[in-house]
DNA sequence: TGCATTTTCTGACGTTTAGTCAATAATTGA
DNA sequence: TCAATTATTGACTAAACGTCAGAAAATGCA
C-alpha cells in the first residue's frame, strides 16, 4: 500500500470507503436496501467511478461476503489451536462457529443472498472462488482434528466414510439451526427458549453417535465451554 | 367450485394458470427469473388482471411455496403411518424429507427466496401464516413419533429437552444438509460421491447418540430403507 | 328484455433503479 | 512541457414494478 502512487491508493481506499457504506444498506434492508445511486451518493463519487470498481451490484455483496468469510477462516484457525484432546477441539471450533455467527450475523444475510442462482451467477469467477476457498479452509481445518481424533484412537470411523463427510454434517447441523434460528418464527412460536443450546446437545449426540471419545457422559460440556470461552478469542 | 357462477369460476381457474405459467420461470431463473408483464402476457391478461390475484411479485412466490408446502405435510402424514417402532417410523419421515426435496425441489428454491427479509416483508401475513403452518404441522407429525418412541420406552430425554428441540435437530440437520447439496459446488470439489447417503448416517448417529432404541446396530438400515421405499409414497 | 349498478379488465403512465458510454478531466512519463 | 494514458462524470437507455381512470362486461332487478 504505502508502495503504491498516490492515486492508486485513494483507489484502494475507495474500494474500501464503498463497501463501509454498502454494508449497513444491506444489513439493514437487505438484498432491495442495496442501491447503486445511493452508494454513489454517500461516497462523493460519480455512479460510473462505483462501476469502475464493481462491475455490478451483485458484485459489491461478494465482497462484503469475501470480508466475512476470511474472518470465519481466522476465528476457525484460532479455535483449532485450543490445547485438550481433538473431541475437545472440536467444542472449540463448535464455540467459533456460533461467535461468528454471533458477532458477525450479517454475513449469514450476505451468504443467503448469494445462495440465490439468479444473484449468484451475476458475480465473478474470481470472487466466488474467493468465498469458496474460506469455506474450503474452515472445512479441512475440521477434517484435520477428525484426522487427528482417527490417529489418536479416539474415533473409529466406518467403512467408507471420510473425515469430511463427517465435517458435512456438523457443517449441516450448525448452518442449518443457525438459518433456522436467524429467519424463522416457528421456533419462539413453539416455546423453544435457547435454541443454540439445543444445537450444542445435538452436536454433542453427533459425536456420541460416532463413538468418539471421549462420550459425553465422561466430561463435563458446560465447564469445558467456559474453559474455550476464556481461552478462545477472548 | 361447481357452485360457482362462471365468471368465478374463471377467476379461480385463472389464478391457478397464473401460478402455472410463474412457476417454470422461477424455477429456471430464479428471482430475477419471474416478471409480471411476462406473465400477463403468457395468461393472456393485461397486468392489472394479474394485479387483482396478486398485489406484489413476492406475492406470486409465496403463493407458489403454499402449493409446495401442503405437499409436504401430505408427504409426512404418510410416512408417519409406517407400521413399524418409533424409530423405523423416523426413518420413514427421513424417507419423505429426502423424496420430497428430490420430487420438488423448486419448493426449496421458493424457500430460499422468501428467506431473504426484503421479499418475505412483501408478502401477505396471510399466506405467510400458511407456510408457517404446513411447517408446523410438519413439525408436530414428527413431535408425535418422538412422544411415542418416549412412552414406549424406546427412548429417555434428557432434563429440559422437548420433542419439538429434539425435532429441531433434526430438521436443522437434513434441512441445512439440502441446502448444501442444492447450492454449493464445494462437495464434489472434495470427492463426496453421495451426499444423500452421508445425511441419512448421520441422522442415525443423532438418533444412536440420544440413544433411542433400537440402536442403529441393531438392525439393518438399507433393508429398512427399502421396505419403506415400497410401502410409502410407492 | 332493458337499464342501472357493480365488478372486472385494460394498458398507458409514473417511478425507480441498474448499467452504459461519449465527453471531459486528471495523471503519468518521456 | 505536452502527448498518451487513465480515471471520472452524469445524462441517457432500458427494464420492470405497480397504479389508476376509463372502458367493458357481468349482474340483478323491474
Amino acid at each position: 500500500m504505502e508502495t503504491m502512487t498516490p492515486k492508486k491508493r485513494e483507489i484502494a481506499e475507495r474500494e474500501a470507503r464503498i463497501l463501509a457504506v454498502a454494508r449497513p444498506m444491506v444489513v439493514q434492508n437487505g438484498y432491495h436496501g442495496i442501491n447503486m445511486d445511493r452508494i454513489a451518493e454517500e461516497v462523493g463519487y460519480s455512479k460510473g467511478t462505483i462501476y469502475n470498481h464493481f462491475s455490478c451490484k451483485e458484485e459489491v455483496i461478494i465482497a462484503l461476503a469475501v470480508e466475512s468469510s476470511s474472518k470465519r477462516v481466522e476465528f476457525f484457525r484460532k479455535a483449532a489451536e485450543f490445547k485438550g484432546c481433538a473431541r475437545h477441539r472440536m467444542h472449540a471450533i463448535g464455540y467459533a462457529a456460533e461467535r461468528f455467527v454471533r458477532d458477525y450475523p450479517e454475513f449469514f444475510q450476505f451468504e443467503k443472498i448469494l445462495e440465490l442462482q439468479s444473484v449468484r451467477e451475476k458475480t465473478s469467477e474470481k470472487r466466488q472462488a474467493v468465498v469458496q476457498g474460506c469455506e474450503m479452509q474452515c472445512m479441512s481445518v475440521v477434517a484435520g482434528i477428525v484426522r487427528d481424533a482417527v490417529s489418536a484412537g479416539d474415533l473409529k470411523l466406518q467403512k467408507a466414510m471420510s473425515p469430511e463427510e463427517l465435517v458435512f454434517g456438523l457443517w449441516s447441523l450448525t448452518s442449518g439451526a443457525f438459518s433456522i434460528i436467524l429467519s424463522s418464527d416457528s421456533l419462539t412460536q413453539m416455546g423453544m427458549k435457547d435454541p443454540w443450546q439445543t444445537v450444542r446437545t445435538h452436536i454433542l449426540a453427533v459425536l456420541d453417535g460416532f463413538n468418539w471419545q471421549p462420550l459425553s457422559s465422561e466430561y463435563d460440556a458446560e465447564k469445558l465451554r467456559s474453559k474455550i470461552r476464556r481461552e478462545v478469542l477472548a
